[in-house]
DNA sequence: AATACTTGTTCTCTTTCTGTTCTTGATATA
DNA sequence: TATATCAAGAACAGAAAGAGAACAAGTATT
């Protein structure tokens, strides 16, 4: 699987189709199958490039056995290997503030968090504006990483969506007919709220700090 | 790939475009597409210029192959490792407790600091021990991102090493005759030293806390 | 097992696309 | 003025791509 094999268009854009379709044909398409798909109308152009995909290494040889087109292992490995190291970063979507929604960056940036203050799970950042957590460490301009999730153990930091319209990070305790928001500001008391009104969105897993 | 070839404007121009769109074709571009997206109106025109980043070795020669125009391998390379030198991260290189010198990792482990919490300048980690920044939010187990350098401004945050053994982390504040450490803990006091006995290891630039 | 059907393979022919080369003229640069 | 740089366009050759026919090997049906 050389790179010296360099495709054409047609090919490369064949290649494309089936990696992104295999899931879609529950076995291994036909060659007409494929040239509908493709909005061809002639197997033999299309062999033409299923032959140079071959020779290229990305699909296996087919020897006349009949619905024989399937990717490489050795591509799929190849593949994956390269789908990797895509993670452009964890995004950075905007501010929180007790009392507001959530403002929304335009265009949204991407920060390379380090493992340690993050999880697996899809995570994302928001700029803390007010101190309503203060007492726990967490000021006024300080980052938050979120680990995006519905439901939460009590005890834990979470953005809460109240009401639907006013996003803040506070102490979550959440009893069968009430959820109390505590922020960690001894000026602040804590908001008694139905569960109803209450939309977790995330759960805090990591914070950082620019002393710049 | 000598630079006795110096381009000329145009051809400089063309191979930074083609740089900065690679991504923007989904393969590599023909001359036709080339000469759209340049706004130019033939290809003759174009190719001459082709013909010259090909001979100063950014451009893979197309040979009439109808493969488009695509960036040298080694080109690549060389402006990879450029753009990228084999940042492996900032190293975590231990503790630092108020009172005990650094406790070194016996082995030093990097991690991916985002940009943002750190500077352009050599820095290192180090995990925080006791509670003497508590009041300004830096609480045990967390971790500082600390630039490398051997002064600091007055109120500034830093790693001080006093009488050479002890390490801590404290404000500072520099004066003729005496050099004050300050806690951030309203239940501890400022520290008096003369000057010779502070050492400055590094300036805090960032802080980061996991949740987990 | 014999049959018809499907599907992969090979071939030729044609059309379209794309890199290459030239010539001409315009504009800048020394 | 002389020179280098650049753009435009025409013309050409080779590459890429598609259509279709004919064939052969596999698969399904009876």
């Amino acid at each position: 699987m050389n790179n010296i094999y360099h495709l054409t268009r047609k090919q490369q854009q064949l290649l494309d189709f089936i990696i992104e379709n295999q899931d879609r044909f529950p076995q291994p398409p036909t060659l007409d199958e494929l040239c509908f798909a493709m909005g061809l109308k002639s197997r033999g152009s299309l062999h033409k490039h299923i032959q140079e995909l071959i020779n290229a290494g990305y699909i296996e040889a087919l020897n006349r056995k009949q619905r024989g087109v399937r990717l490489t292992a050795q591509y799929l490995e190849q593949n994956v290997s390269l789908a990797e190291p895509e993670q452009q970063g964890t995004p950075f979507v905007g501010a929180i503030a007790a009392g507001t929604p959530i403002e929304a960056l335009e265009n949204i940036c991407y920060m390379n968090v380090p493992d340690e203050i993050k999880t697996d799970k899809p995570c994302y950042i928001l700029q803390v504006k007010g101190d309503s957590m203060i007492d726990d460490g967490i000021f006024e301009g300080d980052w938050v990483i979120i680990e995006q999730q519905s439901h939460a153990r009590n005890g834990q930091i979470v953005v809460a969506l109240i009401d639907k319209t006013d996003a803040t990070l506070k102490y979550i305790e959440q009893y069968p007919h009430e959820t109390v928001l505590v922020p960690a500001n001894k000026n602040m008391s804590p908001m008694r709220f139905h569960p109803q009104q209450v939309e977790i969105q995330g759960v805090l897993v990591g914070q950082m700090r620019s002393y710049k």
